[in-house]
DNA sequence: GAAAATTTTGCACACGTGTGTATTTTATCT
DNA sequence: AGATAAAATACACACGTGTGCAAAATTTTC
């Protein structure tokens, strides 16, 4: 069965299609009677407008992407539920994009994104990434374009992040606050914002409650469970060997746990675990956790709104910044 | 900046648009001087294809629609991972939808991948889903389908399931040995082939192991963490009381967890919990669950390579099933 | 060196839609 | 009834690309 076009219609009904076209759309300039017939028609044969010929027209352009590392992480994966069904609202569609943290990868979707026509782009970075050349050429396109989480740094760009820093501060109160003395910080490379900013807040953290103590490891590659169950592996062989750990990344905490388990410790009376966690399992995975939770949904539509404000008024350049704080969920 | 066109390109270089068409796409027919003029000069000035273009025209059609009950829950954000990496290196974009469980929501994203000229469509229906035909206008339009996990169960199409009914048997054979000897089961509307395949498994569960026992509660809305909780509630008043519990759905078995331990009630020594999880929480949700996990990424290849087969053999009605086994995780 | 064979390029059209403008049909007025 | 105003429709074009076919440019052949 062969598709149904306007012109079908026309050539049915004995009229031209640009009739049938403002029928269709109602445009008031068409005879009652003649948008009636058309309506008709189209409602009986299931006409259904075709949008690949208004994104080549131009007139519309209906794809939102979404770009991020992996949707696969639960962090992800909620923003992009709440980004589509606001979107799908909006008459947009939204088309997923994973870097897998390569900036090759991530390169080349920019590209496919030229190419597709799409309306906006909201991005969360790789961790490779460390040049911005590829959103620069959006902006080029004037492709509107809003970061969320994982922000180019030094871009001037419309960004939508957590806020990191305090998030550290509390959760290092909240250990000194149980008697934690010697805090050691899991982290990721500090050329990444959302890092940086921790670890800023850990050493602020420290610093305000007067503890010497300092130790940070920084992984450059490879966010996962195994990671994690290594590196706390090691620390727990270090002299002196800390008593409360911070993980930076959902997996490393798993792995953290997974080692103190297989290790036969106690959380959190041989070591206190805090770390960043995936809604809505931090309140199962282990309740001695102290677990940072992001307001995912609050993030995703501040994202979206944003990026409709520019793609309706566009040629507005207006860079915005929104922060969020977190939320520290602890053991009762 | 706009966007530069093969007509630009023509215009430059002295020539028609269409020899810069067969130039770019490397056509042997023109002279490798003129291929090499063009191609350096749309590499100089970042010529970009138009895609729309291309869809228009018919030649192309590079989407792929995933429709998915609700992406954020890590079942169906892993098999949306899996296959976005696989479509994108082989030059398809993933456009994501969802149902939020409800028929009428799926009915309209039908008509939007047909107006959107999806190239194919990888589905899981929707809980309140029961009538096929917004599937079969997919067909009429000669879309390319394949389902997943939930399918429809009176259309005849290409599917992708678990073997769920073998997964229950099992399920309930553990538990016997274990010394069970009330196990209830929380299932979903039986009208849903997972449901009622899962329930078959568990009256042959206990069929095979000559239990008299049977008591199955049936969700037909609300699969969320409250229900679980109050569905463990009131099954824990009963009597004679269970002392297992199956539960189909993820946050049914949160909800069961997190109604025990409110109990202060152990699993499993006070009652044994069995139930299908998300990877790769099932490892901390609590060491002490059984848990039924689905070949995720084996699910998303098959699907996908099925659709695959069916876009590039166009007019081929192959119908195919492939059904594959879930695996049972027990406590150490 | 002209005709034939071959290579290379240009032309025109199609895909489906919407809109500015010209043209036709209908309504209004004297 | 005829002229004018108003309403409704038709025409033509643009958006970017690819392809069959015709035309032009080049090479080969005798």
């Amino acid at each position: 069965m062969k598709r149904i076009t306007i012109k079908d219609i026309a050539r049915e009904l004995n009229m031209h299609h640009s009739t049938v076209s403002r029928a269709l759309r109602n445009d008031t300039i068409v005879k009652e009677e003649t948008r009636k017939k058309v309506t008709e028609f189209a409602r009986k044969y299931g006409y259904q407008v075709n949008m690949s010929a208004l994104h080549l027209r131009g007139s519309i352009k209906n794809t939102i992407a979404v770009l991020v590392p992996n949707i696969s992480h639960n962090f992800f994966s909620n923003i992009v539920s709440v980004i589509t069904n606001m979107a799908y609202t909006r008459g947009y569609i939204v088309s997923v994009f994973q870097s897998n943290e390569s900036a090759r990868q991530e390169e080349e979707i920019i590209n496919t994104l030229i190419q597709n026509n799409v309306a906006g782009v909201i991005a969360s970075i790789a961790m490779e990434t460390t040049n911005s050349a590829h959103f620069e050429l959006l902006k080029k396109y004037r492709i509107p374009l809003v970061f969320f989480d994982r922000v180019c740094q030094d871009m001037n760009a419309t960004k939508v992040t957590v806020d990191n820093y305090s998030a550290l501060i509390d959760v290092v109160d909240i250990l000194v606050k149980q008697g934690c003395k010697r805090i050691a910080h899991i982290t990721g490379d500090k050329q990444m914002n959302v890092f940086s900013e921790r670890q800023r807040g850990y050493l602020e953290g420290l610093e305000r409650n007067g503890i010497e103590y300092k130790r940070s490891v920084e992984i450059h590659s490879g966010f996962d469970i195994e990671t994690g169950m290594q590196i706390t592996g090691s620390l727990l062989e270090e002299n002196p060997v800390p008593d409360a750990l911070i993980c930076d990344s959902h997996f490393i905490t798993l792995g953290a746990i997974f080692k103190i388990q297989e290790l036969n410790l106690t959380i959190p009376r041989d070591i206190a675990i805090a770390g960043f966690g995936d809604n809505p399992y931090v309140k199962v995975t282990s309740s001695q956790i102290i677990t940072v939770v992001q307001p995912e949904a609050i993030i995703a539509e501040a994202a979206f709104d944003l990026l409709m404000k520019k793609i309706e008024k566009e040629g507005d350049d207006i860079i915005e910044t929104r922060i969020f704080s977190a939320k520290i969920v602890q053991p009762v």
